[in-house]
DNA sequence: GTCTATACGACGATAGAC
DNA sequence: GTCTATCGTCGTATAGAC
């Protein structure tokens, strides 16, 4: 195992945390190289399919990332409240109070390839199944789960729009403290 | 007045179209040209500010546009449900029931320049001033008023991301559908 | 595995004829 | 007002040395 100047994890994210705040389009191969720390070349060498493999990794790295650093708390044994709650916690802090950008409105944009859109829907498919399993802990049907979560998901990521074009960042706060009633249907 | 082969009006038309599907960065000046008509010099005639110019313009005329054309009926005499209702189905047909983005999403991507992202932000403030003053009508403080609104574009937003990302669009219509809900506090 | 150097097409933008 | 032709730069991607 020759060594890596950069490990897969830290490259990964470091790709990330670019193309979450530049997007595809705006996140150029010097960028990319200024972010990483490597030079152009030596990233075709971890990458050989280029940017879009690039954008792949990257999108099947914060599903992971999100699914296991994030998401991960509403399997837990604990009160389902407690547990949404914990959650909510966890994406306040992944989007910094409203002032990062998610990757699936920054890398669906553009032309990432084929790979990294099925990588977008991917891990928007298990965000929304993991809001649907509590939603349905809470009563209800499979149906209305899933229609909860794609709800509880999209008041979050509507209001990161908002944020980026307005500068508010109140509609995020609002957002993620609406979790518990959205999913758990508490109104 | 010399004849001009493009009219002022459908020339932003074409460049919001082309803007909403490829953001910013992917429509390329060429692509401009192919979608208005107009070779790249004379795209530079009419908008001596280049690309950012553009952007800019139409973030203001899209921003009339949905003001004049789609929000307008909320300052009507009618009752407000009814009111309400009208807008829902407008905004249904604007964003072709989930199927194009938003340009205040797909415009607040890249380096579109300090005119464009002030006008898309005065976009913004429009879209809520019209909503919020519905929710005041319905009995809301100002306060609440102004998070109702931001919270129903918020939804929006979120479900055109959605719907881009994972090809649902049925959470669009659910956002639609509880505009008046979310806007007049009917729980 | 990373580097320097380079290919070459596409990019935004401009010059000047008509 | 629109066009053809072109400028210089930056884009992605590659070649080959170390």
């Amino acid at each position: 195992m020759p060594s890596r100047t950069v490990s897969d994890h830290d490259l990964l994210d470091r790709l990330g945390t670019l193309f979450r705040s530049a997007g595809f389009d705006g996140a150029s191969l010097a960028d990319i190289a200024a972010a990483t720390g490597l030079q152009k070349s030596s990233l075709y060498h971890r990458f050989p399919g280029g940017k879009q493999q690039m954008a792949a990794e990257v999108a099947s790295a914060v599903g992971e990332q999100f699914a296991s650093g994030i998401l991960a708390p509403l399997a837990s044994d604990r009160p389902v409240a407690e547990r949404v709650e914990l959650v909510a916690r966890r994406l306040r802090e992944f989007y910094d109070g409203g002032a990062r950008s998610c990757v699936l409105d920054m890398l669906s944009i553009g032309d990432p390839g084929v790979s990294a859109s099925e990588a977008l829907a991917a891990a928007a498919a298990g965000w929304t199944a993991a809001f649907a399993a509590v939603a349905r802990e809470a009563g209800a049907d499979a149906r209305t789960a899933t229609a909860r979560a794609q709800d509880a998901i999209a008041s979050v990521e509507g209001a990161l729009v908002l944020a980026r074009v307005t500068g508010d960042r109140r509609p995020f706060t609002r957002a993620i403290d609406r979790l518990p009633s959205v999913l758990l249907g508490d109104h």
